[in-house]
DNA sequence: TAGGCGATGCTCT
DNA sequence: GAGCATCGCCTAG
């Protein structure tokens, strides 16, 4: 199967509409295990000042890639257990990303089960912890160039229907603002159901 | 279906 | 030493 990459100048680095501008786009992993990839259907955007932002006291050994400038992978570590996926924005020496909360499985489902450890397709890459565990994202990954990179990139992929937002998930600081940006009545956007309408 | 809660270890103060 | 952009399991209804 075919991935075609997309060109930076076809993509916003505001974050907000990089956010926007995600839903739909196909997220290819290759690895040794064989190929994996997914269509993005929801996103948060943690722009510049936003206090839920990992960059909102500076840089860090930990979100350096924040500020690498747009379209450049940022993998987390987080509770011990998840790596979380994101996608930098905004010019170079900018901390801000927009992070990938959920995946429609396209490609590679098999491989996603045995990673996942389940069977039931809708569970594989639905929530931020999932999708990496399903596409075998973790720190190694951090810090790449999303659109030329060989192992992990951002692909052409069916335009998102109408897009929903509501307030992010999980987070305590800003958690009025509404930066998260799903595709309506998909089945594989995570969630509590009030905040998918 | 919704809500509560424990596990787990890294990162920064 | 505290907090954390989560998940899966449990219970109640």
């Amino acid at each position: 199967m075919d991935y075609e990459r997309i060109a930076a100048d076809a993509l916003p680095t505001d974050t907000v509409a990089l956010a926007r501008a995600l839903v739909g786009v196909t997220l290819v992993r290759i690895s040794s295990q064989g190929v994996t990839a997914g269509r993005i259907v929801e996103t948060e955007a943690y722009p510049l000042g936003d206090p839920a932002s990992h960059a909102f006291n500076g840089r860090s050994r930990r979100n350096g890639a924040m500020f690498l400038g747009p379209f450049y992978s940022y993998v987390y570590f987080i509770y011990g257990t998840y790596f979380c996926f994101n996608v930098s924005s905004e010019p170079v020496g900018i901390g801000a990303a927009v992070l990938v909360r959920a995946l429609e499985p396209i490609a590679g489902l098999e491989l996603m089960e045995r990673r996942r450890g389940t069977a039931v397709v809708r569970d594989l890459c639905r929530g931020p912890g999932r999708l990496a565990q399903a596409l075998d994202i973790d720190r190694a990954l951090d810090g790449r160039e999303l659109l030329t990179d060989s192992e992990l990139w951002l692909a052409h992929g069916r335009n998102a229907g109408k897009v929903g937002t509501s307030r992010r998930i999980g987070i305590t600081k800003a958690a009025h603002r509404r930066l998260r940006f799903f595709e309506r009545g998909n089945s594989f956007v995570s969630g509590p159901k009030l905040l998918n309408q």
